[in-house]
DNA sequence: ATGGTTGTAGGACAA
């Protein structure tokens, strides 16, 4: 059976249940990837998403803040959440599914947004997004060439000059400065990671996962970024069978400022 | 150059 994987940044999880059960019956991913669920464990709409058939639910929450959660139609094999910079924030969460006779890691991950000041030592929420990333780098570098890995996530960098709307201007834009683009490629490279949106979508073509709500009309005005990833190690590479970047769930009724980006694998 | 919006909470703060 192929395999597909959806990561979505839902703002909110209560709030937007009626579109993520738009999403959920129009697309059918077998595993579906939140961040941003800003609930604690117990206030997650458990309900909402059985009733839906993905009755195998993992979730790392938090009060008010980040939180992430996975719900899935296959069952899970094992779950971990790992804490980041000696944090409690909830932003990390892995799942293993079944894959014939091996398994698949799926690491559902939430990068620090690093606040407005692209510069680390006047800013801690900036140092504290580079301080993220290395620490991603230490942990997914060793055996990731091996093993059948997924990590997807808002990873709040857009690593690529057509991953935002203007290179030039959002040059010294917190998600877009070297600092941050140079961090992400050292651990895709150094991981041996496929980036599936542009294994897919050649680099000289925009492509964009969020849209600011600050905008007046995001499409006319469509200043966007490719925020939200699916990366696959090697093992993975081979299988996949394409990728899909829901721009229209933008225009969706109260809707997240991310959209959905499904990633479908095949078979061994 | 600045300000623009949304969410959690019930006042700032994060994004």
């Amino acid at each position: 059976m192929p395999l597909s994987i959806a990561t979505w940044n839902i703002n909110s999880v209560r709030l937007r249940t009626r579109i993520v059960s738009r999403f959920l019956r129009s697309h059918a991913p077998d595993v579906l990837c939140l961040q941003e669920i800003k609930c604690i464990n117990d206030n997650f709409p458990y309900k909402t998403f059985r009733r839906l058939g993905y009755r195998h639910i993992a979730v790392n929450g938090q009060m008010g803040y980040h939180g992430v959660a996975m719900v899935s139609r296959l069952p899970f094999l094992a779950e971990e959440r790992k804490g980041f910079c000696g944090k409690g924030d909830s932003r990390h969460l892995a799942v293993w599914i079944a894959d014939g006779e091996r398994s698949i890691a799926i690491h559902n991950l939430y990068v620090p947004a690093g606040g407005d000041e692209p510069d680390p030592r006047v800013n801690p929420k900036f140092e504290h997004k580079l301080a993220f990333l290395d620490e991603m780098k230490s942990w997914v570098g060793a055996g990731a060439q091996r093993d059948p890995m997924v990590l997807v996530g808002d990873l709040n960098v857009a690593p690529l000059e057509q991953d935002v709307w203007s290179h030039r201007q959002l040059l010294n834009v917190v998600s877009h400065t070297p600092m941050e683009t140079e961090r992400l490629n050292a651990i895709s490279t150094g991981g041996a990671w496929t980036d599936v949106a542009r294994h897919f979508v050649p680099a000289d073509e925009k492509l964009y996962t969020w849209w600011s709500y600050r905008a007046r009309d995001w499409k006319a005005s469509n200043r966007g970024r490719r925020l939200d990833h699916i990366w696959v190690t090697q093992p993975l590479r081979d299988r996949l069978a394409g990728i899909e970047t829901l721009s229209e769930a933008r225009g969706w009724t109260r809707p997240s400022d991310h959209v959905p980006v499904i990633a479908k694998i095949g078979d061994a």
